[in-house]
DNA sequence: CGCCATTTGTCCGTATGTATA
DNA sequence: TTATACATACGGACAAATGGC
């Protein structure tokens, strides 16, 4: 906000032993090089091994759990394995952030056309031959789906854009644009629910994709744009007042 | 990566009880309009209004000050108080998820010098009033630096990015840009020490601050553009293999 | 300086819910 | 259906830190 000072912070982190704990486990979990999915110790066997109370304990595996780098769960052979860190759960992650600087959704729905144009751009200009594949499959589904309900339809609408982020060719970039989805869709089920707009986005996809695998970037990006801007047209359409309300974490 | 599923996993969050309780005293923060600082209930008023064991509201209270939401200090007058939404703290989420997905450096630099340009144009194409100020503040900063230290010179330099970022009047992308800074600069301390860049670096700023007071977006987005190649050319030079480095959560 | 009040930090014991066999 | 293993949640107690007197 003001800023006023320059920074002067001096955030000592009193270093709870919840997080102490929480690092501790981290590290356990990297250091054995274990892979989502598979079983870390039971809370019993934690609180021995790392000598602290079922409450600080408890703290600890939710910091973590909160951050998708594990999940706990109660029951017969539950108890805590390693979780797979996606961009859903930073797309969560982010939301948070978002609803604590009250972040408007229009401000988001502005992110995603600006991003999703920039990253076809790059796509197009790397055409990754692996990746391309996966675009071709996209497609492939795309053409498909004539007699698919609207759970289909919508998931493969939205993979493509992911495809399109991988594409790109920068992680960074990816992470984020897939997050921005996450938190898009999360919010908005279905903007183009209407099914007299299902070919219409069916072809503009097609077009993006056309100019993708041709290479030619500045096409794919003013394309991507095109579509963009559709979508966010019928978004204020449909979902009036949805453009200044704060972005809410899930 | 692969995704050969389409997302079957029932990524059914159990809904935990500490989780719920942290997303509402979030949305309390919120609505309440409370700023940095302001004093939140204390553990046993919260007890009592959110109706939730001592220990659940603890979990709700840790996974809100890990991510710097709030802070609790223990003590008399002590509590749980509102914290900033801080660009350092979501950058050091987002650098575990990159370290995860495996990214490397190269593609942080990269991303930036996509990101900067572009937020540096909606800066010109925007000028808020109220953030014009902050701008003309760093260049303030910016000319009275000749007898400075180094430290003083790199954190005006940081602070120039960040005021651009919040120009750009686009909170997703204020973030996301800030985060992307923080990440860079804990890494690497600075690609521009050398003295003999330092009057260079600040015409550059100097020149992209007035291309945004004259509001051409053209011209500030291609200043900035420059500035972070050159910025981005003087890295690889001074850090020969930092490109293929993965980017490491600390 | 010491004392005291306030508020969080940590621990323990127990009961309840949940998933597997 | 019952039993077992596990997390989930509750309540009470004491220790430690902070700030005012």
């Amino acid at each position: 906000m003001s800023e006023t000072q320059p920074t002067p912070r001096f955030r000592q982190r009193a270093a709870k032993m919840g997080e102490l704990v929480a690092r501790q486990i981290l590290e356990d979990i990297v250091e054995q090089g274990l892979s989502p999915g598979a079983a870390l110790p039971t809370e019993a066997q934690m609180l021995q091994a790392y000598g602290v109370s079922r409450g600080t304990l408890r703290e600890a595996l939710r910091i973590l759990e909160h951050n998708g780098l594990l999940q706990v769960r109660p029951g017969r052979g539950g108890g805590p394995i390693v979780g797979a860190v996606d961009p859903h759960t930073f797309g969560r992650t982010m939301a948070l952030f978002m609803q604590m600087g009250r972040t408007r959704f229009g401000e988001l729905v502005e992110a995603r056309v600006i991003m999703e144009p920039l990253m076809a751009r790059l796509a197009a200009e790397r055409r990754d031959a692996a990746r391309l594949r996966e675009l071709a499959e996209s497609m492939r589904e795309h053409s498909t789906l004539e007699e698919r309900d609207e759970a289909s339809y919508l998931a493969v609408m939205q993979r493509f854009h992911g495809v399109v982020a991988g594409l790109s060719g920068n992680g960074v970039l990816d992470l984020f644009g897939r997050a921005l989805k996450e938190i898009y869709t999360e919010r908005v089920v279905a903007a183009e629910r209407r099914p007299e707009r299902w070919e219409d986005v069916r072809r503009e996809h097609q077009a993006v994709a056309a100019a993708i695998a041709d290479g030619d970037g500045a096409e794919a990006e003013r394309l991507m744009r095109a579509h963009m801007l559709a979508l966010a047209d019928h978004l204020e359409r449909d979902y009036a007042g949805l453009h200044d309300e704060v972005v809410g974490w899930w």
